[in-house]
DNA sequence: GAGCTTTCGCTACGAGTCGTAGCGTAATGG
DNA sequence: CCATTACGCTACGACTCGTAGCGAAAGCTC
């Protein structure tokens, strides 16, 4: 989605519900035909719009399928459950709840395929999903440091590389008891997953 | 790869030398246009054969880019580095090499997703690519048991689930360092998640 | 209302890829 | 020698891509 037209600049606003049928009819494909399957074509005729009118919107597929997907991570949130391994557990929930829809496997991991190779894509994944999932982890290790639970972290810096090395597993093994695995990472899986993290392997046997 | 031609079969046998070039103009494409435009013309070319030799012996680009990769993860040993730190280190340093290669990258992710769809294909990258590094997660669980770091398992089916998810943890962990965080998953940062992992999070600061 | 600007739907198009068919030839075993 | 399979090559229809051009619609400013 690139910039829209909010001040008062001339001529014919876009259509702003053509945005929101144009990423629902995106998910709708990805359910139905898959990444490889998808396209634009079949994704305009859905929503109900021409095919120009797409491409005057987003780029290319890419694009288009990490704003669609980016959606599905909008209710992330950090629920209070008064621990921080249930505040773990809980929102590693929710992200799996969310990787469980066929539209978020299909789609994610395509583009994240992609973004290996396309600088641009990749950050345009990092802001529109990333950066909004490793927030929470900074949001649960403040809630859990204010309870005691973990040691306040002198140097930011260092406290900056150990939110990135927690986010990246629990994100990573969630993503890939999901895709990979092709396991469902339910209530009995988090717990496991839960435990190993907070206590470590050989406490936790 | 599908069933070669070991036993006397009538016919021309197929030329061994072609499956080794083919998949390699396959990583070389990979590398060099990336999963989304690499075309099976062009490896074709690349390889030296025809086309429709290539046709003949996959069914399309997401097996052929399979069996490509899956060539990469041969190389994977466990080492004995006398602890289960030291070991854990060990592969996962081995693992990050070769998850660090452009062919890896743009090829792995791409045919995950695609096998979010296609049960075969997920079958085929399971015991291809997965099974062979599930297997060095069994056996340093058994080594670290042997050497008393870590308890011995009664219960077969609950030490099946926890090399499972250690597994995941792992794999996931490095899989989304490397390609979502794009930041390397160099010695220092094996160090800091082998501690988590072993030690756990609160125990690790 | 006049005029300007941008969007939209539609059609059409060249370019590129896919996967297959058909052909003649090469290589092996009985 | 002959059946059988693999190979290289060419050609093909079907499909998707991304863009261009057109007329009409919808907003703004004067």
């Amino acid at each position: 989605m690139q910039t829209s037209s909010p001040a008062g600049r001339p001529g014919r606003p876009r259509n702003a519900a053509a945005d929101t049928a144009i990423l629902a009819a995106t998910r709708q494909a990805l359910v139905e035909l898959g990444w490889s399957r998808l396209t634009l074509g079949d994704v305009a005729t859905r929503a109900g719009v021409a095919k120009t009118t797409l491409y005057r919107r987003w780029s290319g597929k890419h694009e288009l399928v990490v704003d669609a997907v980016a959606e599905l991570f909008d209710e992330l949130e950090l629920p209070d459950r008064g621990s921080l391994a249930a505040d773990t557990e809980g929102v590693v929930l929710q992200f799996a709840a969310i990787l469980a829809r066929p539209e978020a496997k299909s789609g994610l991991m395509a583009v994240v395929a992609e973004s290996t190779r396309d600088d641009a894509l990749r950050e345009r994944i990092r802001t529109s999903i990333v950066e909004r999932q490793k927030r929470l982890v900074l949001q649960g290790r403040t809630r859990a440091q204010a309870r005691g639970e973990l040691p306040p972290e002198a140097d930011p810096e260092v406290a900056a590389r150990t939110a990135d090395l927690i986010f990246d597993m629990v994100a990573g093994a969630v993503v890939h008891r999901t895709l990979v695995s092709a396991e469902p990472a339910d209530e009995e899986w988090v717990r496991g997953f839960t435990r190993v993290l907070l206590l470590g392997l050989a406490a936790s046997a």
